[in-house]
DNA sequence: CTCTTATTGAAAACTATTTTCAATTATAGG
DNA sequence: CCTATAATTGAAAATAGTTTTCAATAAGAG
């Protein structure tokens, strides 16, 4: 999957350096949301040259061109991860931060109902959904 | 409205001070979410003794209690609004700010079907809608 | 009215993020 | 392969948002 990442940060004229590799493979890859702090460390231990500021930098790009998200959870909103694809929305597990895609929602009459008694033109949702997954139940942590 | 939260707050043991009784004015007259700046710059023009700090302590306050909730928006996720009762959610227009509370979503199913295919424990979620009110739509601005 | 203790505002501290800037380096074109 | 150039870097400074500290004040029980 980052190999399509950098190719798209190409295609926009982006360079291909040290950090921002480093941080495309490190969100890339993970299956939990993560904060630009922890990122940074995590990069620091491959190269200890990385500077949290490109961790930031980076970040931003990756969220213009939407290949990552911002992750709102009770305990804040400054992690990010993979980027939902159109219709597809995150399970995330309250323990150990493991987080699933799922879709198949189907509020199309709900919004329709909420519309018409609203007034409101709805163009947009966001649905969560929280639990605790089966490692998490099964009192194992999940990986890092 | 107010005044059960003035009762609230009182049964537990908070004392009834300006400050608070400015914050909770504005807060739960609001059809908008508010920052803590602009819940200040409100109360400053009642009372213009009021300090930020006591804004900030009183939102506290007033979370744990479950009187208000803290808003998550695409621009934003500091603003804070009336809390939503057992089963209500909020519709968001993204052009005013005004917010409206709904309920009725029937997501009994999907949780069910995700949870059988993912093995998570599911036991909470989060529904937002976002679009335009009707008097943005027709061109005006909703009152602040 | 008085006493106690919660609460206050201001200032300082702290955390998260963004900007500035000179040095470095990816990469396009020779 | 070199070179030129402009994007990118890390460090430091700046900014923004929030929390803590502290002495002064004031709510409210008795």
């Amino acid at each position: 999957m980052h190999q399509d990442w950098f190719t798209t940060l190409a295609q926009y004229g982006y360079r291909l350096t040290g950090s921002r590799k480093a941080v495309v493979e490190i969100i890339s890859s993970s299956t939990q949301a993560l904060t630009p702090i922890e990122i940074y460390e995590r990069a620091r231990k491959v190269n200890d040259e990385i500077g949290l500021v490109s961790v930031y930098r980076t970040l931003e790009k990756l969220e213009e061109l939407k290949l990552i998200q911002r992750v709102h959870q009770p305990a804040g909103c400054q992690a990010f991860m993979v980027a939902s694809r159109e219709h597809q929305h995150l399970l995330l597990c309250s323990q150990c931060g493991e987080i699933r895609f799922f879709e198949g929602d189907d509020l199309g009459s709900l919004i329709h109902t909420i519309a018409k008694k609203t007034g409101f033109e709805i163009n947009d949702h966001w649905l969560q959904l929280f639990g605790v997954c089966q490692k998490c139940k099964t009192g194992q942590e999940a990986g890092a």
